[in-house]
RNA sequence: CGGAGUGUAGGUCAUCGGUAGACCGCCGCGUUCGGGACGCGGAAGCAGUGAGUUCAAUUCUCACCACUCCGACCA
């Protein structure tokens, strides 16, 4: 992508009116716009983020035998009523009327997902049943808050199974667990899992993915040398005395964010949408936008963010630094060419403007590699990485071959 | 929903009772070219919205709205 056809671009200055760091470095680099609190637009860059985020979470995802489809957002009041939790959630849900019919704005899916197991009749050699996708939640929140961490409207991919026994579920439910592990190590994230109670999902305890992170809103009490931790709002020690599990570690007290979640949710949901037979059901949560607000705010330094290669927008920024007679960007045009015929990902800047423009916006923007065609680098390109202060000057294939 | 703060050009901010200005960005021309270069020219604003005070309101008063933060609530 040539950065003058880029839609969206860099601000001199950070947005005044974001305080969070996500905020602040997403809106200034370009990834994101403000439509009103807890709103955003993806913008092109932002877009290919989740995008990447979304891919590998598909991957693993599918791995575990999961099928993606798509549900609707727009419910009727009426399968709402079957569990209960149009009043119940009335708080959380966006709730509208049209023409003297009632109708919710989706801000989860296991009423539909339950209703449309049951349509579906299935033989008891189908399960268990597991089926995702990706979508937009809507939820009222009180207060948006912390930039793109905590919307009104968010995408999340949302996985549901279906089991015909409690072991089955727990079965799945540990292996998405460990699916879950895997997806976040791969975008660079480092998560605890964390023992939280199930709000208006379940009364059974849930399992959070927590990212230890001063900006989060969560606190988690969590054990130094063994796997013990719990939210706060279940968790009855303070910080500092011995681990409950393995009487041996320390408990430590720290903010996090949470990434995931998922929910062992029994029986309950199938019972009250009138399937005869018992049904486990549990449900499996990511927010992709969300994952992408919290990479923002732990993967930056005072120039701009620095995004892991697993989600970076592109694989590569490619800078052109003229000469007098125009022969450089000529050179530069080449390169681009040719490294998009390779198949390599590249956002190539090639304004006329200033080198230090160009850098600037480079770090700002945090694409892991970024490659210099100057005058001073000959027939050789400039690699440096965006996390590191060396350059080296390489021939194109030694370039090609450190990409793939 | 309670408390605090802020609303002036796309962004950051000036002006402050007499009808709007800088810088950045954007467009054009020229000169530049290794860390946000420079000159000249140009486009861009119902001063958040509404009411009140006044001869006159961006400026003072009130209400509302929006945004941010703290709290309550929450993936």
């Amino acid at each position: 992508m040539r950065y003058s056809k880029l839609f969206g671009k860099t601000l001199r200055e950070f947005p005044k009116d974001e305080v969070s760091l996500n905020a602040k470095l997403l809106l200034r680099a370009g990834f994101i716009d403000k439509l009103m609190a807890g709103s955003y637009t993806l913008l092109p860059l932002g877009f290919r983020v989740e995008q990447k985020i979304e891919d590998i979470i598909r991957e693993e995802i599918n791995s575990t035998g999961a099928n993606e489809l798509l549900m609707p957002l727009l419910h009727p009041k009426e399968i709402w009523n079957k569990t209960g939790r149009w009043e119940s959630a009335k708080e959380i849900m966006y709730q509208l009327e049209k023409d003297e019919k009632e109708f919710g704005l989706s801000f989860t899916h296991e009423e539909i997902v339950t209703d449309l197991i049951i349509k579906h009749n299935p033989s008891p050699k189908e399960f268990p049943i597991k089926v995702y996708h990706f979508s937009t939640k809507f939820r009222h929140e009180a207060r948006p808050k912390s930039g793109i961490l905590r919307g009104r409207e968010f995408l999340m991919k949302d996985l549901y199974s279906a089991h015909l026994s409690e072991e089955d579920m727990y079965k799945y439910y540990w292996e998405v667990a460990d699916s879950y592990i895997k997806i976040f190590k791969r975008m660079g994230l480092d998560v605890k899992i964390v023992e939280a109670s199930g709000g208006v999902f379940t009364k059974n305890y849930t399992h959070e993915f927590q990212v230890l992170c001063e900006q989060g809103e969560d606190t988690i009490f969590y054990c130094d040398s063994c796997d013990f931790a719990q939210n706060k709002e279940i968790f009855s020690g303070k910080s500092g005395e011995e681990c409950p599990k393995c009487k041996k570690g320390k408990i430590i007290e720290a903010k996090s964010i949470e990434v995931g979640n998922i929910f062992p949710l029994g029986t309950m949901y199938a019972q009250k949408m009138g399937y005869k037979e018992k049904l486990w059901l549990a449900s499996y949560g990511i927010g992709p936008t969300r994952v992408m607000g919290t990479i923002a705010e732990i993967y930056n330094d005072d120039k701009g963010l620095i995004w892991p290669s697993s989600v970076a927008p592109y694989q590569v920024h490619l800078i052109s630094i003229d000469n007098e007679e125009k022969t450089i960007s000529r050179e530069a045009d080449k390169i681009y060419e040719r490294l998009v015929a390779e198949r390599i990902e590249v956002l190539y800047d090639d304004r006329d403007s200033s080198p230090g423009e160009k850098f600037k916006d480079a770090d700002l923007i945090g694409i892991p590699v970024r490659l210099v065609v100057s005058a001073k680098t000959g027939n050789k390109i400039e690699w440096k990485l965006r996390s590191k202060d060396k350059t080296e000057l390489l021939d194109f294939e030694e370039i090609v071959k450190r990409l793939k």
